[in-house]
DNA sequence: TTTTACTTTCAGTAATTACTGAAAGTTTTA
DNA sequence: TAAAACTTTCAGTAATTACTGAAAGTAAAA
């Protein structure tokens, strides 16, 4: 397999999952580019490489540099802004992990705190407030479990008490 | 606020953060309904609560069975089919959790292998070939963590070692 | 075995999501 | 200051996704 075939299938691949995750596929594609990418490339490279319009790139390229997954690169002589991807893995997956966190956990949280609001004359609501309760707890703890996992799997003492578990 | 609103409220806010993480809205929002009876509701029920169609209730309950979310519950005398939804919070994670694992990482971790089949006698293949090791360790590693976090959450001793981090 | 009471399927279509491309905006150069 | 080189925005539209509704399928009752 030819390295061009290999990145555009690992192009396709990235846009997939992405879009099953909630993450838009072009983003997810622009950022599998990048990541495949030795060097810095240009909102131009991107558009030809993709064939994707100019507006498209520019968008999902902003919005890469919201998620901390890519940056600008200046080149010298050069007024055209390039990008790169954060090539480290494991960066990778922690700021994803950060952001959807922000987007997700914590509105969820609020707006099931409200939800707790309701009559407590009604009888239903006996089971109603359980179960939000139930998912508040739930939602805290995996929250609470992923920052300790994250932390854990830096840790060589930590690391090495969850493998005992695996 | 009264129990009925709580209720919409709460589908609508199921449905939403359904959609972000790649699961219909619709049929998070039945799944939301059904969490939120006391008692079985029939396809009847479900299509005037949600406003929507024989059809589109029929595929989503039976797309929640497949994920093991909701069951099917006779009434004696009646030959209706009635469903209830799985309450405990817990299950509940879990299911989706070992459903997603299903669906994704494994077709995940089959494509990325292939991908290392690469012509390495083109220099930009070795950078290809390590992030694409980089990935599959990071998912594996990830995926067994998350296993272990689930034993861990059920078992007091490693429960407890993992609160230490937090 | 026919009728009745349901459940399932799927072609057509509605709703949603995200891209295109051109115009407006911005920054650098001369 | 004006022109050039590039980036950003957004109304219009294309692509995708999932729902509708009626017809076909199935199983229990008569």
């Amino acid at each position: 397999m030819k390295f061009t075939e290999a990145q555009f299938e690992f192009i396709q691949l990235w846009g997939n999952f992405g879009s099953q995750w909630g993450i838009n596929k072009t983003m997810a594609q622009v950022h599998a580019l990048l990541l495949t990418s030795d060097e810095a490339l240009s909102t131009d490279d991107i558009m030809e490489n993709l064939a994707i319009s100019r507006g498209g790139a520019n968008v999902n390229l902003r919005e890469l540099m919201v998620w901390n997954l890519v940056y600008k690169s200046a080149k010298p002589g050069d007024r055209k802004e390039f990008f790169v991807a954060e090539k480290d893995m494991w960066e990778v997956a922690k700021r994803i992990t950060r952001e959807r966190k922000r987007r997700e956990i914590e509105p969820l949280m609020h707006h099931l705190n409200r939800l707790k609001n309701v009559d407590e004359a009604d009888p239903k609501s006996l089971s109603f407030v359980k179960m939000v309760g139930d998912i508040e707890r739930l939602v805290n703890r995996m929250d609470k479990t992923s920052d300790a996992l994250m932390k854990a799997e830096e840790n060589a003492f930590f690391g090495s008490i969850i493998r005992l578990l695996k």
